[in-house]
DNA sequence: CTCAGTGTTCAGTG
DNA sequence: TCACTGAACACTGA
């Protein structure tokens, strides 16, 4: 589920069981798919003997500092992940990248439907795709006058809008949906139309679902009971929010999208 | 067997 | 060039 909280949570975990340690083995599967611009080898044998110094994240892109250059550069697409495990720990399916270190660690990238992504790069933060992304929501939301001054030129629902990473990076389907939600923001509204006063109600919606999602760990059974995610699944026709109001399944911007008319306008 | 899917990119159109 | 839309990508699981 790798949307910009379940990125940051995988950040968090990788951060506190990688940093300073040294990567003594590397595996990297033969999918050109996953590695499209790095040879498997050239991958492993960019990392093996670095030191890892530090975990960074824009958005849904995560990579890795180490003590020498290039750097590793994760995305996770639709069904990518990162999970921290114990050398000796059994395998995983879906393996695409195993990741050892000195102190008996492995980090191993799963990806079934591999729409994920391993790169290496020189400088990740300075360089395309990192380098073109917008704000990060936990980096901070610029001022609502900010915020409207990029809406107005756009036509586009803003369920479209959320999700255009070269403004709100890090924004997926189902913290767009929720955002809107709390918002009370129908999502076949022309961003462009949003009035200051929902341009702000939109903004302080995103800034505290990204940092309560993130703040529990992304982990969906500690969402508030009042959010819509807990009801959104499934494209169920009978799906009823908390409040027991009707939620409606269509798509906008070319996804599902789960909302509540009776209380989006 | 069919279809949806927490993402991104590209082709075609206006 | 830009903004927008819809298809394509690859594969699992319901």
């Amino acid at each position: 589920m790798p949307e910009l909280p379940e990125v940051e949570t995988v950040r968090r975990r990788l951060h506190r069981a990688l940093r300073g340690h040294r990567i003594v083995r590397i595996e990297a599967a033969a999918d050109p798919v996953v590695f499209d611009v790095v040879a498997p080898a050239d991958f492993a044998h960019a990392l093996k003997g670095a030191r890892i110094v530090s975990t960074h994240r824009k958005g849904k892109h995560l990579w890795l500092g180490l003590d020498r250059r290039p750097w590793p550069l994760f995305h996770f697409g639709m069904t990518g992940w990162i999970h921290v495990d114990r050398v000796g720990t059994p395998e995983r399916r879906f393996t695409k990248m195993v990741l050892e270190t000195d102190k008996g660690v492995r980090a191993v990238f799963t990806d079934p439907r591999r729409f994920g992504r391993i790169r290496l790069q020189e400088d990740p933060a300075a360089q395309p795709p990192v380098s073109l992304l917008g704000f990060d929501p936990l980096e901070g939301v610029p001022a609502v006058a900010e915020l409207q001054r990029r809406l107005v030129r756009r036509d586009a629902p803003i369920k479209a809008v959320l999700l255009d990473q070269s403004i709100f990076a890090g924004v997926g389907n189902w913290v767009a949906d929720e955002v809107l939600f709390q918002a009370g923001l129908a999502p076949q509204r022309a961003a462009s139309s949003l009035t200051t006063v929902e341009a702000r109600a939109l903004r302080s919606a995103l800034l505290r679902v990204v940092q309560k999602a993130v703040d529990v760990g992304a982990d969906d059974a500690r969402f508030p009971r009042t959010w819509l995610f807990h009801h959104r699944w499934g494209k169920n026709a009978a799906a009823l929010t908390s409040r027991g109001d009707r939620i409606l399944h269509e798509t906008i911007g070319g996804r599902t999208t789960a909302w509540v008319p009776k209380r989006q306008r």
